[in-house]
Order: structure tokens, then sequence, then C-alpha cells
DNA sequence: GATCCTATTATTAGGCA
DNA sequence: ATGCCTAATAATAGGAT
């Protein structure tokens, strides 16, 4: 018992699927006691063989519940209502991609084939693609002040998922 | 010594940072041990306290040791038709994306939104976003057939960590 | 499989240089 | 704060059920 073991892949799968429950406990547990000793936020990303879904540790609505802990400690003031938001875009985000089904798939490998490419070839733009997105975003807002933004933001996105 | 310790925030920030350092890479070394044993693709995202970018481990620059690695292989893809094989694949997404039409934009649309609001409130998941993206079409081709490149994938030790 | 058990190994809290 | 040390706790491999 507790033997040593080599750090090598597990060839045997039943063994290999045991340790994988064990461990993947003992990381999470890891992180859970770190996030609380130390006060920070943190999360875990976990590729299981078989799911082609990777496994978000904490779930977004355990990471809130940890952002809540700490949300005094910064000039956060946010309102109550922020995560809901944020769940409410994720949801609506997850409905409209069922929807969109095989095609989208194809259209997301397409785009990934093409940052691999960049990535391969020394384009390293990903960072920057995404900054682009937000400014994008921000372009189209610039205009309106915060208050009418964050209005017109959740009434926006409202309606798009309804009518959508 | 090894004293059980309450699991609850430290209130002395020298003795947080101690053990922060301390557990961080105890963390790092599990997943590290749970991708080499099991055979899966994991990463971390660890906001320490006083940085206000993430830290993301496996890093960047690891990642792209793998895709160094994935570069060398006798690929058809390497030479002068480098370039028609980036406009194929941009006429690809283009031509998807216009069949996607509306759907699509709405879900571009939110996706955005809920990048800007990860921005707004501090929770810069952007980078870790397009990482796993790449990192998920690297498992794809890597899978596929090269053995060579699946062990130097599953190669990355705490050591190179923690001393690199 | 899942759950309990326990001999081992691994992690780590706290002290000290 | 950085690194080493070691008593003590925690994680876990392998077995039994």
């Amino acid at each position: 018992m507790g033997n040593k073991v080599k750090l090598e892949f597990i060839s045997s799968e039943s063994a290999r699927r045991v340790t994988f429950k064990k461990r993947k406990a003992g990381v999470l547990k890891k992180i859970s006691e770190l996030m609380t000793l130390c006060g920070i936020n943190a999360c875990a990303v976990i590729y299981s063989g078989s799911d082609a879904q990777p496994e978000v540790w904490p779930s977004p609505e355990e990471a809130f519940r940890v952002i809540e802990k700490f949300k005094d400690l910064p000039a956060a003031q946010q309102g109550k209502n922020m995560m809901d938001q944020k769940l409410f875009l994720m949801n609506a985000i997850n409905k409209l991609n069922k929807k969109l089904g095989r095609e989208q798939d194809k259209a997301q490998r397409l785009e990934r084939e093409l940052l691999l490419f960049d990535w391969l070839h020394g384009n390293n733009f990903y960072c920057l693609k995404t900054l682009m997105e937000v400014i994008h975003v921000l372009d189209e807002k610039i205009a309106m002040n915060e208050e009418l933004c964050m209005k017109a933001f959740h009434k926006i996105t409202l309606d798009e998922v309804v009518n959508g």
C-alpha cells in the first residue's frame, strides 16, 4: 500500500481511471485550500481523456462565491446582480451555440486552425486578437455614458436572448 | 513543525506569502503529475493578490515548446504553399460565417459582451482562452499520429517550472 | 465501478541561518 | 525575503468488499 509510483503514463486503463479520479480530487482540494489560505482567486481546467469539453473548476457559480468573499477588499463597488448578469450571458451563449450546431463547430475548428497556423509561423496575435475584440465592443459603447451603457447593456442583451 | 493549520485566510502577510509560494508549487506539481500519469491536458490559472495578470500554468512559453516540437515534424504543412493554405482557411471561415448569418453574429456579440464584462471587472481570462484553444488544436493533431510529440508534451516536469 | 482501509510516500508549517 | 531542515499532517496506491 501507498507504494511509490513511477511518474509516467499509466498504461492500464482501469488503474489510470482510478488514479485520475483520486488525483483530480486532490488537485481541486489543493487549489481550494490555496484560495482560502491566501485570499486569491484561481481555477483549474482539466481535459479528461474521454470528454471533449474540459472540466473547469471551480464552476462559474463556485468561482463567484469565492470572489464575493474578497470583494470587499478592492474598490469593486459592483452591484450584487453582476454575476447574475454574467451567468445570464454565459447561458445565452450556450443556448445560441447549441442552436448553431455543426456549422458553428466547423467554423470554430477552422478558426482554431488559423490560430494555430499563425502560432506555428510566429504570428502570435493571440492576445491582440481578443484585445481587438474588446476594443471593438468599446468603440460601440464609448459614446454613451457609463450609466446609460450599463442600462443598455442589460436591456439589449435581454432582448437579444428573448427574441433570439 | 508540520503543524496542522486552520483552513482560513492567513492574516500575517509574510506568512501568507510563504505559504502561497510553497503551495502554489505544490498545486502545479500535482497538476503536472496528473497530466503525465493520466495522459490528459490541464492547466491552472492563479490570480495572485498583487498582480493584475493571472499566472497561467503551463505557461505560454511551455506551450510554445510543445508547438516547436510539432513544428519539427515532417509535416506537409511546411513550405512554399503556406500562404495558399492560410488564404484557404480564411476563405473557408468567411464563407461559413456568411452562412451562419445572424445567429452567428448574435453569439459573437454575446461572447464579446462577456469578454468585455470580464475585462471591466478584472477577470482577464482572455489569454487563457486563446491559449487553450491552441492547445486544443494541438491535442487533436498530436493524437493523430505523432508519438514523439506526445512524449514531449507529457514531459513537462516540475523541475523545469521551478528552476526554469 | 464506488467506498473504505492503511502502509507508504509526499507535502508542508514553522523554525532557523 | 530565500533556502534548508524536520516533525507532523495529508495524500494516495493498492487491496479488500
